[in-house]
DNA sequence: ACCACTATTTAGAATAATTCTAAATCTTGA
DNA sequence: TCAAGATTTAGAATTATTCTAAATAGTGGT
């Protein structure tokens, strides 16, 4: 899994981001912030555990899947579902589309993505249009190699 | 059992569809295939396991997994993951896209789409892109009128 | 500073979703 | 007919996520 030049929200984002969503900034959601930014691979709720755990050792399973919601409500944290298996999250806002080899399951950032009025998409009546999200799906470099 | 009799068009492609991936037509097969043609409203598994049941009382979750696996490995059905929730399955291969209500989690097929030659996609050297998974997120006629 | 109020965290239990296992059954081809 | 391999099955096991109720922490008003 790979990220391409990002550009990591800074902590005083986090404060006002949380701040306009009517939640509290805490140590813990400020340690599970600064992991998802500290190695952007999409990690996984339980690899976010586990990472968070490191400098933060009393922090539980549950308040990461809270603090994880309570990121993604405040609009600092997307959430990825590319498959079957557990979601991932990133917290890369700019627009970008994800990557993911249907082989071997690994996940890559592509710094390209449809906007809305590129796309210009017809919806039905009543329909309110927030945001696309775009999965390309394929073979990664590895993986298109061994095909062969 | 099911007696010799013309089959539909459908079922023919069931037959070389599996054929094509080396894989058997089996009864539990084309009846996980027959409820996802009946009803299409992006069911999980478990409807999938509770819809096939009525006329195959005997078919167990695991082959329902095991149905739906083979129907996506050999392209008849599509997986959709929109959110944390279960899996979806989508037995329409023509071009579209998904709208999903990040309020209530209701799912409309939106017949249009983004081509991979339209979004003019660049990947890093090495990648092949297969297709292009559209989500579009937002509010439905329902959720839309409520949030005013 | 003190108090009450509410948000947040926590451990662990509970639930939901999916995968695994090993035995039974079915298919196919020699 | 037989052997090999594919598929199904029930149920156990695993993984992912949510829930619950009690403890803790932060906030605003006095």
């Amino acid at each position: 899994m790979r990220t391409a030049s990002p550009k990591a929200p800074s902590e005083s984002s986090l404060d006002t981001h949380l701040a306009n969503s009517g939640l509290r900034v805490t140590p813990q959601r400020q340690r599970v912030h600064e992991v998802l930014r500290e190695k952007m691979d999409h990690p996984t709720a339980d690899q976010v555990f586990l990472r968070a755990k490191n400098k933060m050792p009393e922090i539980s399973m549950a308040t990461v899947y809270n603090c994880l919601d309570a990121l993604v409500q405040c609009g600092l944290v997307r959430q990825v579902t590319l498959d079957r298996g557990a979601t991932r999250y990133c917290p890369n806002m700019q627009d970008h589309s994800h990557f993911y080899c249907d082989a071997c399951g690994s996940v890559y950032d592509i710094l390209q993505t449809i906007s809305p009025e590129e796309a210009d998409i017809k919806l039905p009546r009543g329909f309110r249009l927030k945001n696309i999200e775009t999965n390309l799906h394929g073979l990664c470099p590895d993986c298109a190699a061994k095909a062969k």
